[in-house]
DNA sequence: GGATTTTCTACCGACAATATCACTACATACTCG
DNA sequence: CTTGTATGTAGTGATATAAGTAATAGAAAATCA
């Protein structure tokens, strides 16, 4: 009930310090960028919850999950904002440090946790009762009040694929998504931004862009100025709302299979691309509602949805939608 | 000192084979019979082996021309004879490769593709386009070969232009192209078939004047066809009113050559014969417009097929019919006859009109019937639309000639046959990568168009036909000539007709005519356009229902479709095969989809005459499979050129002469376990129905985690069907194939890897394959077993069972004592004990006990004729040569080259040893040996005992190791990868004390290799100006040179000079490892780093390699495969040399490697011939020897080095981090690396201080430097501060050769369990 | 030239990524002087 | 008629694609600044 926290300011290094000290050695959490940018943290915060319209009161409410904290300047924004609590999921040692040093100063708000916000298992975790619990809801006509998921994502392929697996999980409520509608707000860098936002039509359109397009709504919040990051990158921080009824109705596995399989030729129209869906395929063409002669890559999501339900009623359609993708040597 | 008499008596033997198969003409063979045809005696090779005879003149020369050092009458190697060539980075090897551009290479192919066609107009263009863009790769590529073919196109068809080839004539002669014979006769020939009499006078009557060119050999060119060469003779008697007296002599020269090539009597037959080959004048396009829709064939030839679709379903039949003739149609018209088999099923069905033996028609030949039809309109269509091009249609300007090279019929046979053929191949369940799919129709159309068209190798073996005595198993072959001709002669009239017809070149093929190898972007292209076509008509008729509706369709679904997959993120495009084709495909035998091409052959395979010529009697084959290696490719040519392949040729031969048939008895029971649709053996079961998906865990919906493994269960599954799939769909080829031969001898044409190891060319069933296609094989030829084939079958049959680590004596108990179980396993091999179900090679073993017990009851097995092969198998091949080139004693017991009572075993050999440490370490606490105690069988260290051969690293034996440690399962599954670690540790480290001498020598291959990858020709330093020129001149001609490529390539200047330095050197190492094998084959190391690129084909793009690009080469690779390279390299001369000394005594002879087969009874003669020849090898001194070639083969190359300059400036050379790399993680873990220990002995005290001033060259010393690594420097400049490194280039050098151990190779002689 | 990051990790038989976009060089069309 | 300019295009090189790279380590080559 205390708007009036005392404000918390994290401890930045040089950049010198952090490549020596944060900077994983290792490949395996290699391209980690961190806000390292009081104000830039600051300032997204105000955007964000200028758009949210987040009164005192909904915030106190709110516990956020906050994934790659790293120096903790966004975990600071937030407890400065007012959030109920905040765990900070850091799996890396020396920012777990740091957000350890945080937490011990918030009286309990920053709940630091060893986990990483990449393994599938964190999210079973996070259902338990001593963590978020208590505040899952069912429905989905209702965003989820208690709930709020952030952070800053890495740019590398980890984090592309965390951002799309985000993506699916909303549509089809796992993980995160089924503990109820929790909206999302994510740093993250420019080249996924291009690509987890382009409409269609455009050159960065994608699978994830369409899943996206289908599944929430997405709103640019702020963009990092020059040396707001650890290193130097340009990140956007993404407001994500699940929508109530997300647009893909055909049944998942049949959805993304139509969708990798037309997406690997997204400048042809879906006359051609159909083809490849499976023999004879091209018979569903008549059955949809719209000009078929339209390119892949100007589909709409419900278009692109259409073809799969199209294609799922089919009667010859191929049974087996699961590709054997790593032919693994035998002995 | 049986070599030489080998060599001699090879040489002998081959010429009576060349001369078989010889035509009197061809270039290449003259210089090959001048080498063969010297004075010979054949007894001296059967009877007299007399130490003097190799150096016997004959012997000599026999041996080559060209060797000048024969002082070591026991040396095989050719000294100094090696073929050297430049560097591939240096202009001069384009030069002597002869290395199209992948842009010429194409466009030659599409100008023979026109000129074959007759779209004359076409090639013209192209030929104009080349020389004005390409001026000087013309130059340099165009040869009057090419030229000839090229004006041969104007005057080959019925409307001759011979004054256009005329006009190009001149342009030959600007382009300084001189003419040869060929040239003059293609030009008379043109003006002769229009009339111009005097123009083909006069233009002989230039020749004679002003070339040296004979009139002989324009008479007898390969351009004209006996026909046209009656032509000549009309020359003759129009001009006989000339009173020149020059014209008269002409006709002199003239009228003696054209009798000479047709025989004075053959103006009489002048009428008949012209009629003959008249229709063949017809253009080809006319030809099969002709031809009614369901009859490809005219008369003459449906006739001639369906005799052989007759013996081909029947095949008592075919043993009646003659097997010449039998394979010429197999090979020549195999397509035809599936064709046939599909229109002839489908006529009886039709001609009976009852719709229940429509119903036993088979669904798939059906449907292939249905598309073949519905394909070839559209076939027509795309060829029509090829033929008039609107605007500049890239593609089809590409592919379009080749589209009329064989009959539209054909095309779609073809590609209906590949794809059935291709269905599960790289690994892609129920299709096929497109790429591969599209190169192999290409390719396919290719070799069907030599195959058809290429009459010289038909006219050579018709005409070389001549009876002789052949050796043993020669005999028969030549009784099958005897009737092929006798028939020939009967019934000469109606075969000529069936095979000139689809001869569109009055018969004209020969060596002499251009015929380029299509390049794969060609074959690609060619092969989209066919198999796109097919997609879109190959349809299956299925009842369905239209889901809005309710109303009942029927969809016709493409049998084939295109789509991609993902395989770790990059798009790979596949034709994938439609459940319902799958469903056809997998129902019925696939006896009648059965690929043609590639089948055993029925009668004795052509010889090797020269690489590329040989094995089949028709198609164009390689003696040596090539990998997108131009470099391979030259070495062989050139090898092949000066005669130096003779030795290794004649191996392949005799392996090729080997005649076959199937194991009757065997093959019931194979039939038997494959239809009754069980797991019998190594026959997987048949799947009847869709194994059950595991249940979806609860939290599937919710859990990523849960539902990706769910997922991975069931690709699990589905990989397991897969497998299941392709295996019971390999089974079924091979047994379709066995069926196919049942009554048929069958012979398989052999080639070599680049290692010169041999394999049977015939893919699906040989005796190279698995234990079924063993057990399904037997020698054609019966021999009685007598006293020690008894014994050595029962020591055989032991062998199969898996009892092969026991004495001779134990194993012959063996079988004894197992008489019972044989008999039970001959007469109840599905219903009884099934014995032979549990031995290591079932089906092998079962078809010994048929043997066995056949012998048995035949009351006297001593007399019984058997016709099993027996093996002799090397104990572990590898390790024998290695311990015999290092004289080692202990690797040599090891590996039984020394005698022994009883057959040593390498793996339990090193089994024990890792025993023993770890007992010890076990003793001492270490927790890893404790846990491993007494664990270690045989099993779990063989395979990397095996690899260790092939410079397996530590981490591909943990690996292993891992893998057999968890199939104990007493082991806790967590520690098994600690575990591993440490047990592969232990097992190099006994390995490098059982064979250190194996161990020094490969790492000193290792370290060579190396080297070698990573050097640099002195020249491109120089030009690089990295090392100063030797002299004025020398800078000046590349002055020039690069001038004059600048010149050229003005166009494109963008020349970029990559940074060259010694530093990083890896973008131009452009060397590769070559060396010369003791029976004279050169052998290049194909790794380099690709150079693929995007290929647009119909249907996708495809990548390829571009085979123009001289890419770098991949000195890892290089080094790491040589070893092993190597080493199969010799035990490939051992295995050569032995099959033809086994020949000489007329043995039959077969082997797998190093493995070698005999008959039972031949098998003692065969041990010696292997011992003896195994000895001839090492007694050579082969180390020194490579040692020598590589110094002479790389002589001026330069290494890069690295040293390290101190502060006091002064060069403490030493290689950095360099001379220890050789002993990778694997020898770290063995005894210290020999090279640097031995240099370490050696050149320890040597002075290594060097001059930096003129260190970059002339330092004779500079080679020690490399290989030295002064432990206590290394140590003092730890603590150095400042570390400086200095580049630079030293003379290329190897390390001193490990020393040679104690054991006398002549122990192998004795040995008995050497080959067991 | 020094340091960091990526790429391997057993030989041969038997190979194989592809669509799209940005950019360049070249040819053609068209226009203007 | 020539020349210059705009436009179109064939050819080339770069880049993205998918996605739990199930585990492990260590040297050599490639890349980067």
């Amino acid at each position: 009930m205390s708007s009036v926290r005392s404000s918390l300011v994290p401890k930045i290094p040089t950049f010198e310090t952090w490549s020596k000290q944060f900077r994983g050695k290792t490949p395996r959490n290699l391209p980690r960028c961190t806000i390292a940018d009081v104000e830039t943290a600051e300032i997204g915060f105000k955007r964000l919850r200028q758009h949210t319209k987040w009164t005192n009161v909904q915030l106190a409410e709110l516990t956020a999950v906050e994934i790659y904290p790293g120096l903790g300047v966004w975990t600071s924004a937030l407890f400065n904002g007012g959030f109920n609590s905040i765990y900070s999921l850091e799996p890396n040692v020396p920012y777990y440090k740091q957000i350890k040093s945080l937490a011990d100063k918030s009286e309990g708000v920053i709940r630091p946790l060893k986990k990483d916000g990449y393994d599938w298992e964190t999210y079973v975790e996070l259902k338990d009762k001593a963590y978020l619990g208590s505040l899952m809801t069912r429905a989905w006509n209702k965003v989820n009040q208690n709930i709020f998921f952030t952070g800053t994502l890495p740019k590398s392929s980890k984090g592309e694929q965390l951002l799309a697996q985000f993506a699916t999980c909303i549509v089809n409520k796992m993980a995160l998504h089924s503990m109820g509608r929790i909206p999302m707000a994510l740093w993250i860098p420019d080249q996924l931004y291009e690509k987890f936002t382009a409409s269609r039509g455009s050159k960065a359109r994608c699978k994830m862009s369409v899943v996206t397009e289908a599944c929430a709504e997405i709103d640019l919040i702020y963009s990092t100025q020059s040396n707001a990051m650890y290193p130097k990158e340009l990140y956007h921080l993404v407001y994500i709302l699940p929508r109530p009824i997300v647009k893909i109705k055909a049944d998942w596995d049949v959805f993304e299979y139509v969708l990798k399989h037309l997406f690997v030729m997204q400048r042809f129209s879906l006359n051609k691309v159909v083809r490849t869906l499976g023999p004879g395929a091209d018979i569903i063409l008549d059955r949809l509602s719209f000009d078929t002669n339209i390119q892949i890559c100007d589909m709409t999501a419900e278009q692109i949805d259409q073809v799969a339900i199209k294609f799922d009623q089919w009667p010859l359609r191929p049974q087996v939608l699961i590709e054997d993708s790593n032919p693994r040597s035998l002995e | 000192m049986s070599l030489p008499l080998v060599r001699q008596a090879t040489t002998g033997n081959r010429n009576v084979l060349l001369r078989q198969y010889t035509k009197a003409n061809s270039l290449s063979l003259r210089q090959r019979l001048a080498t063969t045809t010297l004075p010979f005696d054949r007894r001296c090779a059967s009877t007299q082996l007399t130490r003097s005879i190799s150096s016997t003149p004959s012997a000599l020369s026999a041996a080559s021309a060209l060797a000048e050092t024969p002082h070591h009458p026991s040396k095989v190697s050719y000294d100094g004879k090696h073929i050297i060539l430049p560097n591939p980075s240096r202009p001069a090897f384009k030069q002597a490769a002869k290395v199209l551009p992948s842009g010429i290479s194409e466009q030659f192919a599409i100008l023979n593709a026109c000129i074959q066609t007759g779209a004359m107009d076409r090639a013209e263009r192209i030929m104009n386009e080349l020389y004005r863009n390409r001026t000087e790769e013309m130059k340099i590529f165009v040869d009057a070969q090419i030229f000839n073919t090229f004006l041969n196109g104007f005057v080959q068809g019925n409307k001759p232009q011979a004054n256009d080839c005329l006009a190009w004539f001149d342009r030959m002669v600007s382009y300084g192209i001189t003419p040869d014979a060929n040239t003059y006769a293609i030009l008379v020939k043109g003006f002769l078939k229009m009339g111009s009499y005097h123009t083909a006078r006069m233009l002989l009557q230039d020749m004679r004047k002003n070339t040296n060119n004979q009139m002989m050999d324009v008479v007898k060119s390969d351009f004209l066809a006996p026909n046209e060469v009656k032509g000549f003779r009309q020359l003759i008697t129009e001009s006989q009113n000339s009173n020149q007296v020059e014209v008269q002599e002409l006709l002199r020269e003239l009228e003696l050559a054209a009798d000479n090539v047709l025989g004075s009597e053959s103006s009489s037959t002048v009428a008949d014969k012209n009629t003959r080959t008249s229709p063949a004048v017809i253009a080809p396009t006319t030809i099969y417009e002709n031809i009614p829709e369901a009859r490809p064939m005219d008369a003459i030839g449906v006739k001639f097929l369906q005799e052989q679709l007759s013996a081909l379903q029947n095949s008592e039949e075919a043993l009646k019919m003659d097997p010449f003739d039998l394979q010429m149609a197999l090979e020549k018209q195999g397509y035809e006859v599936a064709l046939q088999r599909l229109v002839h099923m489908r006529e009886a069905s039709k001609e009976r009109g009852d719709t229940l033996n429509a119903l036993h028609l088979s669904p798939l030949k059906k449907n292939m019937w249905d598309w073949h039809e519905k394909v070839i309109p559209l076939l027509k269509e795309e060829i029509e639309k090829c033929v008039n091009i609107k605007g500049k249609d890239v593609e089809r300007r590409s592919y379009g000639p080749f589209l009329t090279l064989l009959p539209v019929e054909k095309l779609s046979i073809i590609t209906i046959l590949e794809l059935l053929r291709l269905h599960n191949s790289s690994g892609i369940a129920d299709g096929m990568k497109t790429a591969r799919a599209v190169i192999d129709v290409g390719k396919a159309v290719e070799m069907e168009y030599n195959a058809t068209y290429m009459k010289r190798n038909n006219k050579g073996l018709r005409g070389g036909y001549n009876i002789q005595n052949m050796s043993a198993n020669g005999k028969e072959f030549n009784m099958a000539v005897q009737k092929a001709l006798n028939k020939q002669q009967e019934d000469e009239a109606a075969t000529e007709a069936s095979i000139s017809m689809d001869n569109k070149n009055d018969g004209v093929q020969s060596s002499d005519i251009w015929n380029p190898v299509w390049p794969s972007s060609i074959r690609a292209k060619v092969g989209s356009v066919l198999t796109s076509l097919l997609i879109e008509s190959a349809k299956i008729p299925v009842p369905s229902y239209n889901p809005d509706t309710g109303e009942k369709i029927t969809e016709h679904i493409p049998a084939f479709f295109h789509t991609y997959q993902y395989v770790r993120g990059k798009r790979v495009g596949i034709i994938k095969f439609s459940d319902q084709l799958t469903q056809l495909v997998s129902k019925e035998p696939l006896r009648d989809t059965l690929h043609p091409r590639l089948m055993p052959m029925i009668v004795h395979p052509r010889p090797w005459l020269h690489y590329n010529d040989g094995g089949y009697l028709t198609a164009k084959s390689i003696c040596m499979r090539i990998k997108d290696s131009p470099e391979q490719q030259i070495y062989l040519h050139k090898a092949s050129e000066n005669a130096k392949i003779d030795h290794v040729l004649k191996g392949l031969d005799v392996l090729g002469s080997t005649k076959w048939r199937v194991n009757k008895n065997v093959f019931d029971v194979v039939l038997e376990a494959w239809n009754s649709g069980e797991a019998v053996a190594d026959i997987p079961p048949a799947i009847t129905e869709a194994i059950r998906l595991p249940e979806k865990p609860s939290d599937y919906d919710t859990d990523p985690k849960a539902k990706f493994h769910w997922v991975n269960k069931v690709k699990e599954i589905q990989n397991m069907e897969k497998n299941y799939h392709s295996l019971r769909c390999d089974v079924n080829y091979k047994v379709e194939t066995a069926r196919a031969f049942l009554n048929l001898p069958m012979y398989f044409p052999h080639n070599m890897d680049f290692r010169g190891r041999a394999y049977p060319i015939p893919p699906t069933l040989n005796h190279l394959g698995n234990d079924l296609c063993r057990g399904l094989l037997c020698f054609d030829e019966a021999k009685p077993l007598g006293e020690s084939g008894w014994r050595w079958l029962k020591i055989h049959m032991a062998n199969l069972y898996g009892y092969d680590k026991h004495s001779f004596t134990e194993r012959e108990r063996f079988t004894v004592e197992n008489m019972d179980n044989i008999l039970d396993s001959v007469d109840n091999p599905m219903t009884g004990q099934k014995w032979w179900l549990q031995a290591e090679a079932p089906w092998q073993c079962l078809s010994a006990c048929y043997e066995v017990a056949a012998a048995v009851r035949s009351g006297n097995p001593l007399e019984f004729e058997s016709r099993l092969p027996v093996h002799q198998d090397g104990t572990c091949n590898g390790l024998q040569h290695y311990a015999a080139l290092g004289g080692d004693m202990a690797g040599a017991r090891a590996v039984n080259l020394a005698p022994g009572d009883r057959p040593a075993d390498v793996y339990t050999g090193v089994a024990d040893l890792v025993n023993k440490l770890v007992e010890q370490e076990a003793e001492e606490g270490n927790e890893d040996a404790i846990l491993l105690k007494g664990k270690i069988s045989r099993k779990v260290v063989k395979q990397t005992v095996m690899t260790n051969v092939y410079g397996v690293t530590f981490i591909g034996a943990r690996a292993q190791i891992e893998n057999r440690l968890k199939e104990r399962g007493d082991i806790p599954q967590e520690r098994v990868y600690s575990l591993a670690s440490y047990l592969a540790k232990k097992v190099f480290s006994s390995l490098g004390e059982m064979f250190n001498g194996a161990q020094n020598i490969q790492d000193w291959l290792t370290d060579s290799a190396r080297r070698i990858a990573r050097s640099v020709p002195k020249d491109t330093l120089q030009e690089t100006g990295i090392l100063p020129f030797d002299s004025p001149e020398q800078e000046q001609r590349f002055l020039a040179r690069v001038e004059n490529e600048k010149m050229k390539s003005r166009k494109n200047g963008k020349k970029v000079t990559k940074t060259f330095s010694a530093r990083n050197p890896s973008a131009n190492q452009m060397t590769s490892v070559i060396w010369t094998t003791p029976l004279g084959l050169p052998i290049v190391q194909p790794y380099r780093r690709t150079g693929k690129k995007q290929v647009t084909t119909l249907l996708q793009t495809v990548f390829i390699e571009d085979p123009d690009l001289s890419r770098p080469v991949n000195a890892m690779k290089q080094s790491t495969a040589f070893p092993p390279n190597f080493i199969h390299s010799l035990d490939a001369t051992h295995m050569l040399m032995s099959a033809v000394a086994c020949y000489e005594k007329g043995l039959t002879f077969a082997s797998v490697h190093d493995s070698y087969w005999t008959h039972a009874c031949c098998v003692d003669d065969m041990n010696e011939v292997i011992r003896d020849q195994f000895i001839e090898l090492h007694s050579q001194p082969i180390m020194e020897n490579l040692h020598a070639e590589f110094m002479e083969r790389y002589k001026d190359y330069r290494l890069p080095n690295s040293e390290e300059v101190d502060q006091t400036d002064k060069a403490v050379t030493k290689t950095k981090k360099r001379a220890s790399s050789s002993k990778s993680a694997k020898s770290a873990a063995t005894a210290a690396s020999p090279v640097s220990a031995e240099n370490e002995a050696l050149f320890g005290l040597a002075d290594m201080q060097l001059d930096e001033e003129n260190g970059d060259e002339d330092d004779d010393d500079l080679d020690l430097d490399l290989v030295n690594n002064d432990v206590k420097a290394d140590e003092d400049d730890k603590t150095s501060s400042s570390k400086k490194y200095r580049y630079n280039w030293v003379e290329l050098a190897f390390a001193p050769l490990p020393k040679k151990g104690e054991f006398d190779i002549n122990q192998v002689k004795d040995s008995d369990y050497f080959f067991h």
